[in-house]
RNA sequence: GGGUGUGUAGCUCAGCGGGAGAGCACUACGUUGACAUCGUAGGGGUCACAAGUUCGAUCCUUGUCAUACCCACCA
C-alpha cells in the first residue's frame, strides 16, 4: 500500500543504495547492442555540489537512463578532477590556521598532506552525486591523479615532447605573485578600474633643457625600461628618433626608436618600452632586440635592479611619483579608466613577468581539432557555439602548461648536469637515456614544474577509459557519445579535450557536445558566495526531493538559454511528483493492477482507447524531443500528459465506470490504467527516477532495478481516430462547465442541458458518453433536443449545435446578454479578419490552397455562429 | 574595438511565416469517495521600436534602442 502523502525523504536514498548494489548502472559488457558513453565533467575532488552541477548531472543522467532504456550498452564514466591551484590553496588556507606554511613542510610533506586530505574530504560530491541519482558506474571511479591516468599524462607528454609540441622557452608569462606560478590566459580575469595615467618627461641625453613626454600608468616600471618609442609618422616628434634619454632617478641612457606600436594619438605619443613587464613591449623589444630588465621578484615586489627593492609596486609607484615631482619632471597625473588582469583563484594582480616555462604547441594541435569540427566528427548543441570555438581556436595562443605549484603532475623532464633535457616517462629511462647520451653515468635532476591542471583533464575521455592500454572499454565507450558541459569552460576544457584526443587517438573524444548555460538567482543574477544568493542543491533535495530538482532543471533547460532559480517553480514540480502519488493510490484503491497478456491495442472503452492513443503520442513527441536534446520540451510532454490528460480527464472520466455496475468495462479499465500507469512510469524515468521506480514496485511486486532497463516504448501507432471521440467529449464538457460559471449556477445543483442542431455523429457521442458528461458537468441529464428554444434558456454555441441550459426559476438575463455580447463582438472581430483576408485577390491567388480553405471554412463557422448568438439575443430582448 | 545572445501576460520563460502559449501570481466559485501539495471557471499581451521582403510578419532581412555575456586592447 501507498502512504497517503508522497515524501521522497522515505525512498529516494535507500533506492539508489539498491541500484548501486545491484550493479544496474554498469553496462553489460557481454550485450551485443549499440554503445552509449559519456565521461562526468570532473567536478574538483574537494569541491562540493553547486546548482551547475544539478543542472549538468541531470542533464546527463537523463540521456544515460534514456538510453540505457533503449536498450543500449551505457556507461557513465565518473571521477574528480585534482583542481591544482584550487586544491592547493584550500590545504594552505587550512594550514595557514595553524601557522604552517607549505614551506615548512617541504614539498613531499606538503603532497602527502594534500592526499591525506584528499582522502578524508575528496568523497563529498560523488555522495552528493548519488544523491541526486546520478547512475555513474561507481565502481570506475576515477581521479586525475591516480596512477592509471598519470601514466596517461607522463607518456602523452613524452610524446608531444618528442614530436616537437611542447618546448620549454624563456618568455614573458602571466605570473601570480601569491601562488608564485604562471598561469595561462584563460586563468586571467580583466576587471574595469579607474586607475591614473601618469605623465612625465625624460631628459634628452646631451640637450640640456630638452625632454621627451612620455605617459604611462605603470611609473615603477621604469627601472625596466629599455627604450623610448615614437612612431616614424609622427611629425611632431620623429626628429628625436635615433637620440637618447636618461631614466631619471637611476640615469640609465636608453634609445629612442622608432616603432609602429607608438600611436601618435594616445598619451603623448611617446611611449616607454619595458619589454619584460609588459606583452606589447615585449614585442617591440623582439623588434628591436632590446635587452630584457626585470624589475621585480617573484613576490611582485621590486628586485635589486630598481632603487626601491624589496618595495611592492603601490609602494614603489609612490616613491618614484614623489622623486620624480622632486626632480620637477611630473607633467600631470590624470584620472584614467583601464583593465587589470587579475588571478582569477588568486584574486591579484596577475604581472607579465620573463621565466622559463614550458609550452604546448596549441596552434599546431588546433588544426586537427578545428577540422574534425569543421568535417561535423564532432557536433555541437547548439550549433552556434561552433562560431565561438573556431573564432578561439583559430587565434589561440601557445598554452603555458607549467605551473610552479607542488599539488599536480610533476613534469617527466630531468635534467642532466649540464642542462640537457631528458623527457621520458620515467626516472629510470630518463637515466638510461642520459647513460647513453653522455656515454657514462650522470646524476640527473627532475624539473620541479607541475602541469596544468588542464592538462590531465584533456586526456579525460580516453585515460578513464584505461588508455594507454588497450582495454575493452576503450574500445567499446571511445569515441564517447556525448559531452554535457556548460560555455564556461568551452576554451578550458573543450578546446584541450579536442586537441589532445584528436593527437593522440586521431579520433574525437566525443561526437557531440552539449552545451548549456549557467544557473542563475530568481532575478537572473549569476550566483555567487560573495553575494549570498546561491541555493545548496543539498537543501533543495531536503525540501522537495531529488526528483523535483531535476525535473526543475530539466524542464528550464532550454537551448542556448541561462537557468533562472524558482524555489516556486521546484516546489510546482514537487507538486506534479504528488499528483502522480495520488493518481497511482487512487489506481491502487480501485484495484488496478497490470494484466498479463493484456493486448492495449484491443480495448474496447473509448476512454481507454484515448488515453492509450494519447499516451503514445506523448512518447512519440518526448522520443523525438529527447533524441534532439529538447529537455524542457520533453519534460513539459510528460508533464502535460500526466497531469493534463491522465489526471484531469481520463482518471475523472472512468470515475463513473468504477463505481457503476459494467463488470465487464471495470475489469478493462484496470487493466488499462495500469498499462497507461506503467507507460507513464517508464517514460518519466529518466526524469524522476525516485518516484518511478517506487511507484513501479508498488504497482506489481517488481525487483527495484528492473524499472532502469524497462524498454522504451518505440514504433507505437497512434489510433487517431480515438483521440477524436474523447476532444469531441471534453470540449462538450468544458463548454457546459463554462456556460454554468458564466450563468452563476451553483456547483451542487444538478441541472438538465440539451443541444439542439447536433448531427448524427454529435447524438452517438451523446449517447456513447452521456455518462461521463453527466459525471463532469454535473448534470442530471443532457439529451438531443429538436423542440423551440425558450426565452429561459442560456444558450452557448457548440460546433455545429447549440447548448441550451433551461433555467428554472429566476433567469439573469443580464448576465447572459452580457456573456451573449462579449462573444457577438469577438465573432465579429474574427469575421472582419477573414472578411479582409478572403477580400484580398492576391491572398487567394498565392497562398497555398489549404490555407485559403482553412480561412473559409473558419468564416462559415463564425457567420454560423454569429446568427444563432443573434437570434438568442434577440429571444431575450425584452426581459 | 571584434563577436554572440536576449527583449512575448504582473513575474519567470516556451513558441513561431498563416487563429498569441505554459508555470507562478491574480479574481470568483468549490460540488463527487486519488490529490487543498487540490479542483472548476475567468481576467490579463500593439509579441521593444522603425523600415523592408511577402498575399500575409511576433516569427525572415536591415537599422535603432535596451540588456546580458565572450574575446582582444587601451602608454
Amino acid at each position: 500500500m501507498l502512504e497517503k502523502n508522497y515524501n521522497p525523504k522515505d525512498f529516494e536514498e535507500k533506492i539508489y543504495e539498491k541500484w548501486e548494489q545491484s550493479g544496474a548502472f554498469k553496462p553489460d559488457m557481454r550485450s551485443s547492442s549499440e554503445a552509449f558513453s559519456i565521461v562526468i565533467p570532473p567536478p574538483n575532488v574537494k569541491g562540493v555540489l553547486h546548482m551547475g552541477h544539478a543542472l549538468d548531472d541531470t542533464l546527463q543522467d537523463i540521456l544515460v537512463r534514456y538510453n540505457r532504456m533503449l536498450g543500449k550498452k551505457v556507461l557513465w564514466q565518473p571521477g574528480t578532477d585534482h583542481a591544482g591551484i584550487a586544491t592547493q590553496m584550500v590545504v594552505e588556507r587550512n594550514l595557514a590556521k595553524e601557522g604552517i606554511t607549505r614551506h615548512d613542510l617541504g614539498r613531499e610533506k606538503f603532497v602527502e598532506t594534500v592526499w591525506k586530505w584528499k582522502e578524508q574530504s575528496g568523497g563529498t560530491i560523488c555522495k552528493q552525486l548519488r544523491r541526486l541519482g546520478a547512475s555513474c558506474d561507481w565502481s570506475r571511479e576515477r581521479f586525475t591523479m591516480d596512477e592509471g591516468l598519470s601514466r596517461a599524462v607522463r607518456k602523452i607528454f613524452v610524446n608531444l615532447y618528442k614530436d616537437g609540441l611542447i618546448y620549454k622557452a624563456k618568455k614573458l608569462v602571466n605570473w601570480d605573485s601569491k601562488f608564485m606560478t604562471a598561469v595561462s590566459d584563460l586563468e586571467v580575469v580583466q576587471k574595469e578600474t579607474v586607475g591614473k595615467m601618469y605623465y612625465y618627461k625624460y631628459p634628452i641625453e646631451g640637450e640640456d633643457g630638452q625632454y621627451i613626454h612620455i605617459a604611462t600608468t605603470r611609473p615603477e616600471t621604469m627601472f625596466g625600461d629599455t627604450a623610448v618609442a615614437v612612431s616614424k609618422e609622427n611629425e611632431k616628434l620623429k626628429h628625436l628618433i635615433g637620440k637618447n634619454c636618461v631614466i631619471p632617478i637611476i640615469n640609465r641612457s636608453i634609445p629612442i626608436i622608432a616603432d609602429e606600436h607608438a600611436d601618435p594619438e594616445k598619451g603623448t605619443g611617446a611611449v616607454k618600452i619595458t619589454p619584460a613587464h609588459d606583452f606589447n613591449d615585449f614585442e617591440v623589444g623582439k623588434r628591436h632586440n632590446l635587452p630584457m630588465i626585470n624589475v621585480l621578484n617573484p613576490d611582485a615586489t621590486l628586485n635589486e635592479n630598481t632603487p626601491y627593492p624589496g618595495m611592492t609596486t603601490m609602494e614603489a609607484r609612490a616613491k618614484t611619483i614623489e622623486t620624480l615631482t622632486e626632480m620637477g619632471l611630473m607633467d600631470k597625473i590624470e584620472d584614467h579608466p583601464m583593465v587589470i588582469p587579475y588571478g582569477d583563484r588568486s584574486g591579484v594582480v596577475i604581472e607579465p613577468l620573463m621565466t622559463d616555462q614550458w609550452f604546448v604547441d596549441a596552434p599546431t594541435l588546433a588544426k586537427e581539432a578545428i577540422r574534425a569540427v569543421e568535417d561535423g566528427e564532432m557536433e555541437f548543441v547548439p550549433k552556434s557555439y561552433e562560431k565561438t570555438y573556431f573564432e578561439w581556436m583559430r587565434n589561440i595562443q601557445p598554452w603555458c602548461i607549467s605551473r610552479q605549484l607542488w599539488w599536480g603532475h610533476q613534469m617527466p623532464i630531468w635534467y642532466g648536469p649540464d642542462g640537457h633535457i631528458f623527457c621520458e616517462e620515467n626516472a629510470e629511462e630518463a637515466q638510461a637515456a642520459a647513460d647513453t647520451f653522455y656515454g657514462r653515468r650522470e646524476e640527473l635532476t627532475r624539473e620541479t614544474d607541475v602541469l596544468d591542471t588542464w592538462f590531465s583533464s584533456g586526456l579525460w575521455a580516453f585515460s578513464t577509459l584505461g588508455w594507454p592500454d588497450k582495454t575493452e572499454f576503450l574500445d567499446t565507450f571511445y569515441p564517447t557519445s556525448v559531452l554535457v558541459t556548460g560555455f564556461d569552460i568551452i576554451f578550458f576544457w573543450v578546446a584541450r579535450m579536442m586537441m589532445m584526443s584528436m593527437y593522440m587517438m586521431k579520433r574525437v573524444p566525443f561526437r557531440k557536445c552539449y552545451i548549456h548555460g549557467l544557473v542563475r538567482d530568481e532575478q537572473g543574477r549569476k550566483m555567487s558566495k560573495s553575494k549570498g544568493n546561491t541555493v545548496d542543491p543539498m537543501e533543495t533535495i531536503e525540501k522537495y526531493g531529488a526528483d523535483a530538482l531535476r525535473f526543475f532543471m530539466a524542464a528550464m533547460e532550454t537551448q542556448g538559454r541561462d537557468v533562472n532559480m524558482s524555489e516556486n517553480r521546484i516546489a510546482g514540480y514537487r507538486n506534479f511528483a504528488t499528483k502522480l502519488w495520488n493518481a497511482a493510490r487512487f489506481g491502487e484503491m480501485n484495484e488496478c493492477r497490470l494484466v498479463e497478456g493484456f493486448n492495449e491495442t484491443a480495448v474496447k472503452h473509448s476512454v481507454n482507447k484515448w488515453i492509450i492513443a494519447k499516451v503514445k503520442q506523448t512518447t512519440r513527441e518526448l522520443t523525438s524531443n529527447l533524441n534532439a536534446f529538447r529537455f524542457s520540451d520533453a519534460a513539459n510532454d510528460v508533464y502535460q500528459f500526466v497531469w493534463g490528460s491522465f489526471c484531469d480527464w481520463y482518471i475523472e472520466m472512468i470515475k463513473p465506470i468504477f463505481y457503476g455496475d459494467n463488470e465487464a468495462e471495470k475489469a478493462e479499465t484496470r487493466a488499462a490504467f495500469a498499462w497507461v500507469l506503467n507507460r507513464i512510469l517508464i517514460i518519466l524515468h529518466p526524469f524522476m527516477p525516485f518516484i518511478t521506480t517506487e511507484l513501479w514496485n508498488e504497482s506489481g511486486d517488481k525487483r527495484c532495478c528492473e524499472l532502469i532497463k524497462a524498454p522504451w516504448p518505440l514504433n507505437d501507432t497512434v489510433d487517431e481516430t480515438a483521440l477524436n471521440d474523447i476532444d469531441w467529449t471534453i470540449e462538450l464538457i468544458s463548454s457546459v462547465r463554462s456556460l454554468r460559471a458564466e450563468m452563476n449556477i451553483p456547483a451542487s445543483s444538478k441541472l438538465t442541458v440539451l443541444l439542439k442542431g447536433a448531427n448524427a455523429e454529435s447524438i452517438g457521442h451523446l449517447e456513447s458518453f452521456g455518462n461521463i458528461i453527466r459525471s463532469l458537468a454535473r448534470l442530471e441529464k443532457i439529451e438531443a433536443y429538436d423542440g423551440d428554444i425558450t426565452s429561459d434558456m442560456a444558450q452557448a454555441v457548440f460546433k455545429e449545435a447549440v447548448i441550451l441550459l433551461p433555467l428554472k426559476g429566476v433567469v439573469d438575463f443580464a448576465a447572459e446578454r452580457e456573456r451573449l455580447n462579449k462573444e457577438l463582438e469577438s465573432l465579429n472581430k474574427n469575421l472582419e479578419g477573414y472578411a479582409r483576408k478572403l477580400g484580398n485577390p492576391s491572398f487567394v491567388e498565392r497562398a497555398p490552397a489549404a490555407v485559403v480553405e482553412e480561412e473559409k471554412r473558419r468564416q462559415a463557422e463564425a457567420l454560423d455562429n454569429k446568427a444563432k448568438v443573434e437570434e438568442a439575443l434577440a429571444r431575450i430582448a425584452n426581459f
